[in-house]
Order: C-alpha cells, then structure tokens, then sequence
DNA sequence: GGAGTATTTGATAATGATTATCAATAGCAC
DNA sequence: GTGCTATTGATAATCATTATCAAATACTCC
C-alpha cells in the first residue's frame, strides 16, 4: 500500500470526507523531503494551487501525523517541521547550529539503550525525541580560522 | 564557589550591574527544583517581590543561563522551561504524556555512544536533548483498564 | 557624597506561530 | 437532486517571546 492509499484509508476510517485541498496539500507534501514548517508547506502547496489557505494546510498536515505518514520534528528555530514517516525508517537528527544543515542518525544501539532506561522506570514508551546540535565540519572548520 | 557567586562573576565578567532585581530572580529561581516557565518564573518571584516585570524575569532567566547555572528544556507543551545545571548532573527527561510528571534519567552508555555518532559524522557536538515520551506507572495503569 | 553616563527596568506594543471562529461551500448518504 | 454535516478560508484570538522607550538606577570619577 503506498502513502497516498495508506491516507485515504485513514480518513475513510475516520469517517472524514475526502476533499481535493486534502489530496493537493498531501501530494506536495509527499512530493518533497524537506522538513517543512506549516508555512513553508503553504508556500510550497500555494506554487500550485493558489487558493489553498493556511488553516486547511496546518489542518491537513495534522492529519497526515495522523495517519502515520508524517513526523513533527522540532529543532527549535521556533516553528514545528514536519518530515516524512512512511517508508522511512526513524531517525534522530545531528544539527549543525551555525548553518542549520543535519544529518540523519541511526543507531540501534543507542534505540535499545533507550527501552531499557524507560523499562527501569516503569514507563511505557511512546516516542522519543534525540537532537544533537553541533557544528558541521565546514563550520567547524570556519569557527576555527575564526579562533586563529 | 556556590551559585550565588558564580552569577555575580558572570555579571562583574560581562561588565554588567549588580541590581536587586538580578539578585532576587536569581534566588527564587535557585530556592525551586522545578521545571519552570518564564510566566511560572515569573509567578514565583512576585510572591515576594510584587514589582518585578514579566520582562525582567525573562531577561534575568537568560542571563543566568549564559551563566551556566541554567540550562532550557522543551517539554513540548508550548513554552520553554528552565532548570538548575549547576551542581546537577547532566540528565534527559522522560515525560509521561498523561499527567506531565516526568524522570531525570541518565545513561553514560548512552552519552557515549552519542559522542561515538557524531565523531562519526565529523560534527563537534555542542549539546543534546533527548526526551522519551510515554506513560508512567500510574497513567499505564489506568489507560491499561480503559480499554479492558 | 554628588554629577554624569550608560545600563537596567517595567509597562506596553510588536511579532510570529498556532488555534479558534464562523459563514459560505462542498462531500456524501439517501 | 435533497438534506445534512464536514470542510474550507478569511479573519480574529491566543499565547510565548522579543522589541521599544521613558524613567529609574548602578557605577565611575571626582
Ligand atoms: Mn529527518
Ligand atoms: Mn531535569
Ligand atoms: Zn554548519
Ligand atoms: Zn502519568
């Protein structure tokens, strides 16, 4: 089943109706891997389709979290990002706080260390949430001519 | 050195002014072990000093963070809170998403192997923040005789 | 101690993201 | 197609954070 099927689904399921804002707003938003705010979505979704508005964009990418095709993320720059979850497997990310550039981290290691901890504590998990902010080599490198 | 004394270098350090209210925010912040907003922040100091500003606290709560007494967290409930760094290990949150309450954990196993990630990728880390979502104990159990 | 100066303060406004409101529109069951 | 209800989009409300600015205050130098 493909993302598109896998939304449809979810809002059959949940006895919404389906209207071509939410298609046209899903389509862009599959359309790109960026980690997108709302606004930055609208924007993207308004190249398109000029009489989409904001509400039914920020309303719609709710939904696709919903579903399980969509991930907030934040990097706290002020804005919750959204990223693609379906056929991508979770990741954590490595921020550089200079240029803004990440990459995506896995560790297996570091997923089971985490059940673990929350296992000693009785908890249930849920989620969670790792990001590790940093400099990029390439700043890196520029902060240390800067030092010199 | 206590933490009293550490902030007064940093503001002698920074060339900035010794003021009672610096002085005041400072205390009540360091007489709570809570996770605070600003507007919490803010609450507490006017309990015993009715004419201090909401931007005075929010202003002093960054200073003291650039002191390093201080560090932000993110519980992803809207607002930035504070808490105490000096004298306080290092440590993530586990938050149930419930109730609120949450557990400062701490895994050097894990610390190591984020360190291990990064190198990895030629980043120098400057911080991290990782917080695992779920249920505690008493909200598990709860939710586990809803559904039965 | 007092004058001069730059910092700090507190009330208020500005900003910006998110959420709520509501009349008009459109999907869906019949 | 009709009727009912969800959805939409423009706009306003909310809330945290940041900016503004005149008045108050801390600190330096005498
Ligand atoms: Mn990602
Ligand atoms: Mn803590
Ligand atoms: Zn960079
Ligand atoms: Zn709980």
């Amino acid at each position: 089943m493909d993302a598109k099927q896998k939304f449809e689904q979810f809002v059959a399921s949940e006895g919404l109706r389906r209207t071509g804002q939410r298609t046209k707003v899903l389509d862009v938003f599959l359309a790109t891997e960026r980690h997108v705010t709302v606004q930055e979505l609208h924007d993207l979704v308004r190249k398109k389709h000029k009489g989409i508005g904001y509400a039914t964009v920020a309303r719609t990418v709710k939904l696709i979290c919903e579903s399980g095709l969509c991930r907030q993320v934040d990097f706290g720059d002020g804005a919750l990002r959204y990223e693609h979850k379906y056929d991508h497997e979770h990741h954590d990310h490595l921020i550089c706080v200079e240029c803004g550039k990440f990459e995506e981290i896995y560790s297996p290691k570091l997923e089971k260390l985490q059940h673990e901890l929350v296992r000693k504590y009785d908890y249930v998990q849920k989620s969670h949430k790792l990001d590790i902010f940093g400099l990029c080599p390439e700043c890196a490198k520029k902060n240390a001519q800067k030092t010199t």
